[in-house]
DNA sequence: CTACGTTATTTCCACTATAGAAATAACACA
DNA sequence: TGTGTTATTTCTATAGTGGAAATAACGTAG
């Protein structure tokens, strides 16, 4: 692993070619110049710095035989930087490296010894040991469930209990690297966008389906954000009028019908004991009537979700994401049979993408976010 | 009213300026250069052939006193030059003039003398005659109910029964003018977006209630439009499981809850006679009871729609629009109310904005894409 | 084994668009 | 009438761009 130091910010054209070369690979000149609409000989110009500095390299030439000289194709020296990404939860520090592509190194958990601000930054701090240290890290990511502002600010967290607290001005203060705070799902979303199975789509939706289900959206290839990001909107989307209740009190929601508590919960009411969710999913195949009712209605309910989001937010790409894809493997016949009923048969099929990579894709998202802010 | 003869076309930042001036109104050289980050002297160099040509002008002074000398704002000729927008419904032709700002001059109704293409282009031909024939326009547009491909070619508009029509190409032969053909919702969106209420909004849905409901969606400040766009997938939304069916057969979707001809439809079976749509919301407001149930299962339905539209698009503007606005006029406070019960107490609430032209917003919504082509 | 065709990439160079600085313009107010 | 203040234009050096030609790196035909 080679240590970069980029000596000035990337700025203008020359960022927007990493940034090309970083999301969409190993890519000649030539289709980078048709991309960026730029010149051949500006490609060169702009590259050079780049192949000097080390952050793009010359990747072996792709093995396709044809007629003149070989293309040489340009790519990120992935390993020539390292990032950070931690995800908070109520209990725990889950903390990731990655390298330049927001592939996973180490990885480690720590539980959270206490709410207080400056109890949590000191976990991180040691989370971010566990990981490696800070050796070679050019930026760190941090994401949390809750709304927060201007990349650093956490206006609201209340898994937390926080209302307007600098985090990312502490922790910059403790670890005296560029530190990126971002909303959990947000920066989930964006990691799939740059990195993960949606790379390269440029409207698309995320469903996150784990302790809570979670929203996020890209439309002309970046990603939707406002005002009320992270409050979780469509996190409650009412789906069965029958459905139980949510801890915010709404019949039938997607948190209510999805979540993995939610669930388990339903479950227990019948079952009368303790489920996991694998159990769960698994009872339901075997045809145990409760589970899946409970898993039948929830593939039902996310497939109106699905047909929900396609038609309002006229995405023809869902992603799906968190630990609770399991009921999209188990269940896809009755998910997607619930989507095209809530959908024109004219209609081209929503394409559904399944990040099977569980809970490690928070992390990789708020590692994701850090990328993205040392290419902006 | 003077013909700027345009040279050539407009052209990389040039273009750009000319399209800030026309949707932000009289502008400042000063404001115009923050919002496209051009420097004074490049502003200069820019608008100067564009006020020798004539498309823009000096605006009067405002009246704000202040020290310094006085800005002098630029603006755009508005009457420079003529543009016609062409609504196609299935038994007429609704044509307009409108000046460069989609402003309405003459209008006129014609009826269809047939669904075959050439006596549809026949009655077009007829209808810009009637509204003041070719001299100075610019471009003529053309909005149909389906699906529009290459703003030339429809590729289904069942209301015609027509597949694969290159309508654009049969126009510009007869007319000898630029022709944009577009999907009505689309366009109308356009309209609302660069001339309307909701000039100057990044990211806002449209909400168009009339013979059927439309939807139509701004996301970063550019329509978003995919491959299913026509199809009117939001305007069969599901929102009441108790509700009336739509002509496909959907439960109280959007349609089937809002649409002026099903209201219509629904208060005649419990009045046992024929009702017109503002004879409707008056029984309503009257308290008759069945009115009342049908309009104000209308009204939360709307509430419910507009909800789930911004919890979705993400959007926190909604726009309303069409013959049908009438219903959000009088039962305002039943749609704030449902719409509130489905989004988070803690979001900022949904604005709502309600362009009051009624059926004409088609037909300038289809002037507005024929002005946008000659701005791209 | 060499010359040639083909395509990728780089080098060279003219040109254009840009912004900074200075100049000018247009006011209010003293 | 002069001065302060802000808007706009003019002048000019410069950075970024793309076209054309040169070079590079192959496969292939002779």
């Amino acid at each position: 692993m080679t240590t970069a130091h980029r000596s000035d910010a990337l700025t203008g054209p020359a960022r927007d070619l990493a940034r090309e070369v970083l999301i969409h690979g190993p890519i000649t000149r030539s289709e980078l110049g048709r991309r960026l609409g730029l010149s051949p000989a500006t490609l060169t110009r702009l590259s050079k710095p780049l192949l000097d500095e080390g952050l793009l390299v010359d990747a072996p030439e792709t093995i396709e035989r044809s007629i003149g000289r070989p293309v040489r194709p340009l790519d990120v020296s992935v390993d020539s930087q390292r990032f950070i990404g931690v995800k908070l939860t109520a209990g725990e520090v889950f903390a990731v490296s990655t390298d330049l592509r927001a592939n996973l190194g180490a990885e480690c958990v720590i539980e959270l010894s206490g709410h207080e601000p400056s109890q949590v930054v000191a976990d991180i701090v040691r989370a971010t040991v566990e990981v490696g240290g800070m050796g070679g890290v050019t930026a760190i990511g941090v994401t949390v469930g809750g709304q927060v502002g201007r990349s650093r600010w956490v206006e609201r967290a209340p898994f937390l209990g926080w209302k307007g607290v600098d985090l990312g001005g502490l922790l910059h203060d403790a670890l005296g690297v560029p530190v990126v705070v971002e909303n959990d799902v947000v920066a989930l979303t964006a990691a799939e966008h740059w990195f993960g199975i949606a790379k390269g789509i440029e409207d698309f939706a995320v469903l996150t389906i784990g302790a809570g289900v979670g929203y996020g959206l890209v439309i002309h290839d970046r990603p939707v954000v406002n005002s009320d990001t992270g409050l979780g909107l469509g996190g409650h989307f009412p789906l069965d009028p029958t459905g139980p209740l949510c801890a915010e009190g709404h019949r039938g929601c997607s948190t209510a019908m999805l979540s993995i508590p939610s669930m388990t919960a339903s479950a227990r009411v019948g079952l009368a004991r303790d489920v996991g969710y694998t159990e769960l999913l698994d009872l339901a195949d075997a045809g145990d009537p409760v589970a899946a009712q409970v898993v039948g209605s929830a593939a039902r309910s996310l497939g109106r979700l699905i047909a929900a989001t396609a038609n309002l937010a006229m995405v023809q790409t869902i992603v799906l994401s968190g630990e609770g894809v399991g009921l999209a493997d188990r269940q896809l016949p009755r998910i997607l049979e619930a989507s095209r009923a809530d959908r024109d048969p004219d209609a081209v099929p929503v394409r559904i993408l399944v990040d099977r990579s569980g809970f490690t894709a928070w992390a990789r998202g708020a590692a994701a976010v850090a990328i993205q802010a040392s290419f902006a």
